[in-house]
DNA sequence: TTACCGCAATATCAAATGACATATGCGGCG
DNA sequence: CGCCGCATATGTCATTTGATATTGCGGTAA
């Protein structure tokens, strides 16, 4: 649970150009044309508590958003309940593009802690990709990276051990969080419950815990009270036979 | 290895005003000026015969293809051979972008069939969203639309059984290929092997034998020599609780 | 023809994973 | 202070799915 921000803390909607995600080595920079054309667009931020949703399965032609603060997912649901993580979300992703684009959002948002959005008109992609045809191109990137992510996923869950399976999902987030300069040493913050790991992995929540379990006997992870540390990395890395390189200069809208 | 086509046969290049995939219902129609574009930034077509590489995986800043005739798919392989296979690819889908994007290309396309590429050279892609911010429009829909053909597939492996699972793949090509118009009634042609089901699902090749069989003896489907008759499509939806609704008016790069 | 090869089909057995029941610990809240 | 709800942990057993081996069939090449 995140302190309760003080009221004067409380109205500090932040300009593109103070933006803190852009100072970071992970995002690439802009011209100051392009920004001030992203901020001509921003209309407000947005904040949603955790366990809320941010975008809803069916939502037509919804706003557009980029993260900027706190964690979120995709998933899918099944009329019996299953449910599906697709993929997490963190600072700086672009959250609503398929509902845009395509009729209805057929996967929702939910957030995983507090979160803070900034706010795109629904109608704003097709202006950008006009006025501005690299940020357009900067869209498809963060679209197709998006991919890379589902897939990846996709190729875990249908071919991989629960064992590796969950190895591989703690080293990527491990190496996001790190590449968003959040890490401690190598320990980061971390506040999926097993439920939510089981629900990415296509695991039941028994099955993952104890797979948890056995990891961290194995010494490979201590994870408690919202924080993971991976202690041997490599030795993880092969066990899932997954090596994540997380990309500087990524976009940023 | 690219088969030589006799000089005869080889000239049948199809210009793109007169490209058959785009009198399809299923294609949204272009403007003159966007079609000529698409044709000058043509480099040429190239044949991939059947089980043959259209892309592998590590490749760096490839063409892009617009896949004309035939069947492919898009997979990725771990270190110790298995296989998962992300998505399939028919007439009309765009190939490349992830790998022209990003760094190189992560996952491998390989042909089904016997199939034919429309080829663009791999700097066309921000030229196209300069000179066409529409046609880069464009070319973020289909990234989008594939990362749904992703997400959906992640669904099904993560919380599908496998009965669900291999209706729910059936009913999904079903459609896509009647909606290019290739459906003869209730069945379509079919060229997968039981083995590329198995490695869609992430089952093993025994058990999604077991499965057909299984939907077979509930007079679900017919699967025989290439072909794929789906009886009560309505049952079958059902059962998977998966329906899709294959779109019109998608674009056509 | 004959041998071979890929694909499908099936049996048997083993392993991975899920379902259910239950216990523990911890924080919020009346 | 005690109760309740949620997350984690663990045992037992059932089920699904995987691994291995074998057979048959149809195409094809020597």
């Amino acid at each position: 649970m995140r302190p309760v921000c003080p009221p004067t803390a409380m109205k500090s909607e932040i300009a593109c150009n103070q933006c803190p995600l852009r100072a970071l080595p992970a995002f690439a920079s802009v011209t100051p044309e392009q920004r001030d054309f992203i901020q001509g667009m921003k209309v407000r931020e947005r904040s949603v508590p955790a366990q809320a949703p941010v975008l809803r399965q069916g939502d037509k032609r919804s706003e557009l958003y980029t993260l900027l603060t706190g964690w979120a997912f995709r998933y899918q649901t099944l009329a019996d309940g299953r449910r599906q993580i697709l993929n997490f979300l963190l600072p700086g992703d672009f959250i609503g593009l398929q509902g845009n684009l395509l009729d209805v959002e057929r996967t929702g948002v939910e957030a995983l802690t507090d979160v803070t959005l900034c706010v795109f008109p629904g109608d704003a992609l097709w202006p950008l990709f006009r006025a501005h045809p690299e940020l357009g191109f900067d869209v498809t990137w963060l679209c197709a990276h998006e991919k890379l992510l589902v897939d990846d996923n996709l190729v875990s869950v249908g071919r991989r051990s629960a064992l590796e399976r969950v190895a591989m999902l703690l080293i990527h987030l491990f190496k996001r969080v790190r590449a968003l300069g959040l890490a401690d040493g190598d320990s980061v913050p971390f506040p999926l419950t097993q439920h939510h790991v089981a629900d990415a992995l296509g695991l039941s929540l028994v099955h993952t815990n104890r797979t948890l379990r056995r990891l961290h006997a194995m010494k490979m992870l201590h994870l408690e009270r919202g924080r993971l540390t991976l202690g041997a990395l490599a030795s993880l890395q092969s066990l899932a036979d997954y090596e994540a390189r997380e990309l500087e200069d990524r976009p940023l809208i």
